[in-house]
DNA sequence: CCAAATTTGGAATATCTATTCCATCCCTGG
DNA sequence: CCAGGGATGGAATAGATATTCCAAATTTGG
């Protein structure tokens, strides 16, 4: 009984440790308990609605292989681990559509309506930041700017809560960094100097301040890593990188939660790059 | 056969589809199954997880009362009903758990990574803003707010994102607003009028400036509605309403997607409050 | 290349879940 | 107040689904 696959401690608490478990299993596994470890990972969505067979089958192997790898796993067997599933997938979703069309009966469109439908908005936006985001390109311009000296950081409108916030984090973590207000304030161009970089922001339609900084400031040699909410951004020509974040409106409105998620992880890999090259 | 409580052409297409058919039945359901319609639509998110026996003990009816209410609606039984949920369930979960654990795989703690995890930290932080909104507390600060001469915002550090946006809404929609930044400039109180309201942002560890602004213009009678990341604010003791907006962290970093979704339909409220009675 | 140990497939079984049925109860209309 | 029709609870049944078992196949170590 103790020369099994792997019989650890118990079963695990929660989906990501099962993960970390199974990271932890590594190639060690047979062949078709291999398989299932594969497809569990790539269909982790589908284990709290599913049956063995289901995913016996998805995963191209017999349910009592299935059985076998849920015991590798530490659970007592199917049930125990798909309980699992479902105790988190109840915890986490979201009811939406049951939670608007309660509030549409009674006096539709008061705040709650409002702030229901812009959460709603914000998970769309964060599956579509998600499903569309090069790794790479986030990859390049993250090395951009943190090669810079110190980053510029411009964003008028809509756009400046996504610039004052990236600020504060870069500022929290000793990173250079300077806000451009352009208004009225003729010496932008010259705090920017050589091995210095751009961080600009603008969305639709956009304010020609910030697209003339970002185009004053690639014409003279400073790299320019720009965010917008389209690929048609004229930012795109003189940016080293442009990355896009779509937002989900409602009506007229929208929380810039895609953008500002992006902008957040940017910020915080670049404080992490540089304090590792410190 | 054709009098049964409600036979109408076959089973709903959708969940949605199913909600308008539940609204549509009214009141016209006998006790037990009026039960089940309202558990139901409280519970939307349970039924691709759960048992008839669970759904009915849930709703406090039996099993049978409620297949038979399965079956008013148009399903053939619970397991039709149930394949519809989970069908949608299957179609729009993210699979972050998944994505994560692919880019933990290789050369973790990239920006992709970051981005992945921020992510999911908004759908979880979304999540539990909805989860914990008091509709009637939100419906009166949208009043108290709505019904002031001027809004005065303040927020600092990290808070200033939000309020900086919620100063652009509120302006684009014309309402008169001022974003106060208290460094260095000691008229900001006298700037607050009798008939104004202050909507203060501070999250742990809290600002002094915005604390203290909130207190004084608590103390000259201003109305104060505060947002902040816990119910242990100082403030509450100087506010007329307390929003609150949790985050999920990633590591020591957050993305404030609650705070702003709840910061932005508040804004869209009393913007569309005002225009109303002007 | 052989023997031992492990893994595998598939069928048999145990368990759990949905579904039906019917005696009883409760309303409703006369 | 008394039928009569629908509604209800609970048990009985049918149907899935999970789980186990073991003979056959495969791999591993010597």
């Amino acid at each position: 009984m103790a020369s099994m696959v792997n019989v650890q401690a118990g079963a695990p608490g929660s989906v990501s440790e099962l993960l970390d478990r199974l990271d932890g299993l590594g190639g060690s596994l047979p062949k078709r308990l291999g398989q299932c470890a594969e497809f569990l990972r790539h269909n982790i969505h589908l284990v709290a609605v599913s049956t063995v067979a289901d995913l016996a089958a998805g995963a191209g192997v017999q349910p009592s292989a299935f059985m076998r790898f849920c015991q590798a796993l530490g659970f007592s067997g199917f049930s125990e681990m798909q309980a699992l599933f479902r105790a988190e997938y109840t915890q986490f979703r979201p009811d939406y559509e049951e939670r608007l069309s309660q509030l549409r009966e009674r006096g539709s469109q008061g705040p709650e309506w409002l702030a229901a439908s812009f959460a709603e908005a914000g998970h769309k936006s964060l599956v579509s930041l998600m499903n569309s985001l090069d790794g790479e390109r986030l990859r390049r311009a993250a090395a951009v700017l943190t090669e810079a000296g110190t980053i510029h950081l411009v964003g008028l409108r809509r756009a400046f809560a996504i610039v004052s916030y990236m600020g504060y984090l870069l500022d929290k973590m000793r990173v250079p960094t300077v806000i451009h207000r352009t208004a009225g304030q003729i010496e932008s161009d010259h705090a920017m100097r050589p091995g210095d970089a751009l961080f600009a922001v603008s969305f639709a339609p956009f304010s020609q301040e910030t697209l003339e900084l970002a185009a004053r400031a690639g014409a003279r040699g400073i790299p320019v890593v720009a965010l917008s909410d389209t690929a048609d951004c004229p930012m795109r020509d003189c940016a080293r990188e442009l990355l896009v974040a779509r937002e989900v409106d409602v009506g007229a409105f929208r929380v810039p939660t895609a953008a500002l998620t992006l902008a957040t992880a940017l910020a915080v890999a670049i404080g992490g790059s540089r304090e590792n090259s410190d």
